[in-house]
DNA sequence: ACGAGATAGTTTCACCTGTAACCATATCCG
DNA sequence: CGGATATGGTTACAGGTGAAACTATCTCGT
């Protein structure tokens, strides 16, 4: 006989406790960042979390296509476009046709976007620290790598199915 | 004199790259996570990821008020609202009137409700376990323990401005 | 007992988002 | 060359979402 402890629930079903669910988990703390991120730069430069992507890709390469953008911020072409067109808007980035390829364009910022670009790159810099402030050493490293390694396994199993 | 290295950017502006910034790589881990949890219960049940919420939220629980579940899985009541509508038109979950208090009600699973928890469950540990399958030992308490300070730092930091 | 507020939950509205259709240009291949 | 197909990007449409308005009930203070 094995009575552990008979009160618990049906051997096969384990009992899931969101609260303990890591995809769950990984949104709520995702959220809550992204919303306090997103607090920033929304109060101070009326810029949305697609724009201020744009904006942070444009200024990080200093030219690039709206695909590329795309690519890299992982933004569909369709958010990027209706970023990209809100940002030209307003002055802060300019697009540059290719001659090579009319097709596409190269976005790059204009000084105001640049100067835009200049003063939030401080404050987001900031507030990702201060996010960390209470890590030992060494545990910002680790959390990256974990990060990493989930965001592959999701990937892998996604593609798979 | 302290030229450092004379052909970075100026000193004030740490360069920002997005690929490695906290914030969006956390985002965009848990998209890809929730993406692949989120297709499971689709295909299979189609459920919604807010229902799915409802639906472990009211499972774990025996019973709950839509407020509670609201509270206790991060979602508005807006949100809560309808897809318990969506669950209750599907026949998973019935509402419980507490006769204490004729405006809220209490949510529990119908037998059909209680059979798709049941399914489900194992297959979201599952899908939780093999996200984490690669982590070496207490990698994974690590992460829970990180993200935990990250939730409370953005909470901190949101309240506070 | 009763009116002023608080609270549970739904509905409305305006917005954001993704999918799909679309237009323009470029490439491939006969 | 010239038509089929692919690709960059925008637009149209349909569905989801949150803020705010709304309804119903409850609670509190007098």
């Amino acid at each position: 006989m094995k009575p552990k402890s008979s009160a618990a629930p049906p051997p096969g079903d384990a009992t899931l406790t969101l609260a303990g669910f890591l995809p769950y988990r990984l949104n709520v703390a995702a959220a809550a960042v992204s919303e306090g991120l997103a607090r920033l730069y929304a109060t101070r430069f009326r810029l949305g979390i697609p724009e201020w992507r744009v904006l942070a890709t444009v200024g990080e390469f200093r030219s690039m296509t709206a695909t590329a953008i795309g690519l890299h911020a992982h933004m569909g072409k369709v958010k990027v476009s209706r970023a990209a067109a809100a940002l030209e808007a307003r002055g802060l980035v300019r697009r540059e046709p290719n001659p090579q390829d009319l097709r596409e364009a190269f976005l790059v910022l204009t000084p105001d976007g640049e100067a835009v670009y200049r003063e939030i790159v401080p404050l987001a810099l900031d507030y990702a620290r201060s996010l960390t402030a209470d890590f030992r050493p060494g545990e910002e490293a680790t959390l990256n790598r974990l990060i990493d390694v989930l965001l592959r396994r999701a990937r892998e199993m996604g593609s798979g199915d």
